[in-house]
DNA sequence: GCTTGCGCCTGAATGC
DNA sequence: TGCATTCAGGCGCAAG
């Protein structure tokens, strides 16, 4: 499952491997992969056609191609999307949706099992496409304001969780990484917002800067073949995971086996010593 | 305006 | 063995 920084290897790959080319082409396989594009299938192709790609960007899990300085050709991942780099003659990809052809020969292949992901064509959005413009800025990035994001979680009547998750204020965090870094700050998912301290929701800024900067040097976390950088190669964080998916496996810090609790209709895994259950919990 | 819950989707794992 | 059910979860949108 793709978050933040397997979507920033993926840019990284993207900038080094095609900024320089020329889309000479583009076949859609899969309606779905293209729903958020408005005007459908023919402005997807038009707007595609003939550009030469001239950055690769990314805010939160979102990610760009910038099409002539002007315009962007904007991927989510989705739950389970790939971009993969590929020789014209090379093998056919599993759940191949949608292609764009390389004036270098090679193509640019955009996989997706579950078909969450998607493609689209941002007019003029070369800088911040307007169709994501309510996405706010992530961890990684250097002009996100810690005290700015500190005072709007705390303004917010929500459990800690949630407003993690909640990609208005902070963007780039899903589930494994909300719940690693709410380990490493030793809080609880249901900590209501309004009841923290400062203090610790820069703390817990901090623990979500060091789990996404550990990932990135690995390379990004992969569980199962779902996710992979532009050569197809999968990330190897996945054994630094501390407490997602290690239910009755013991707490690193003090042995305590780890819980697992519905939460949002997925799971969220604690350390029930670490982070015990606050007096007045918000779910 | 803010917060919450649902539907989208496939395939691996699990249950009977 | 084989079929049915469960689970994974980011995002946009509707409802409260």
């Amino acid at each position: 499952m793709p978050e933040l920084p397997e979507v920033e290897v993926v840019r990284r790959g993207l900038e080094s491997g095609v900024v320089g080319s020329r889309i000479t082409g583009v076949d859609v396989f899969e309606a779905r992969s293209i729903r958020r594009q408005v005007g459908g299938r023919a402005e997807f192709v038009a707007g595609a056609t003939g550009r030469s790609v001239t950055g690769a960007r990314r805010r939160g899990k979102f990610l760009w191609l910038v099409l002539d300085d002007r315009d962007a050709l904007v991927a989510h991942l989705g739950m389970s999307g790939q971009i993969l780099i590929r020789p014209a003659d090379a093998e056919p990809d599993r759940h191949l949706r949608v292609v764009a052809g390389l004036s270098d020969g090679r193509q640019l292949r955009f996989c997706d099992q579950r078909t969450f992901g998607g493609l689209f064509v941002s007019r003029d959005g070369a800088k911040l496409p307007p169709e994501i413009a309510h996405i706010a800025r992530d961890p990684l990035d250097p002009e996100l304001d810690d005290d700015q994001v500190v005072t709007a979680v705390r303004r917010r009547r929500t459990g800690v969780k949630r407003a993690l998750l909640d990609q208005r204020l902070i963007s780039g965090i899903g589930n494994i990484y909300a719940d690693e870094a709410l380990w490493r700050a030793r809080l609880h998912y249901a900590r209501p917002t309004d009841t923290m301290r400062r203090s610790e929701v820069h703390r817990l800024l901090e623990a979500v800067r060091a789990v996404m900067a550990e990932a990135l040097e690995a390379g990004g976390t992969s569980f199962d073949a779902l996710y992979v950088d532009v050569n197809g190669n999968g990330g190897y964080f996945e054994r630094a995971l501390t407490v997602y998916g290690r239910e009755g496996e013991p707490c690193p810090r003090c042995g305590t086996p780890i819980r697992r609790r519905p939460f949002m209709n997925r799971s969220s895994y604690t350390c029930p010593r670490c982070q015990p259950r606050p007096r007045r919990p918000h779910w």
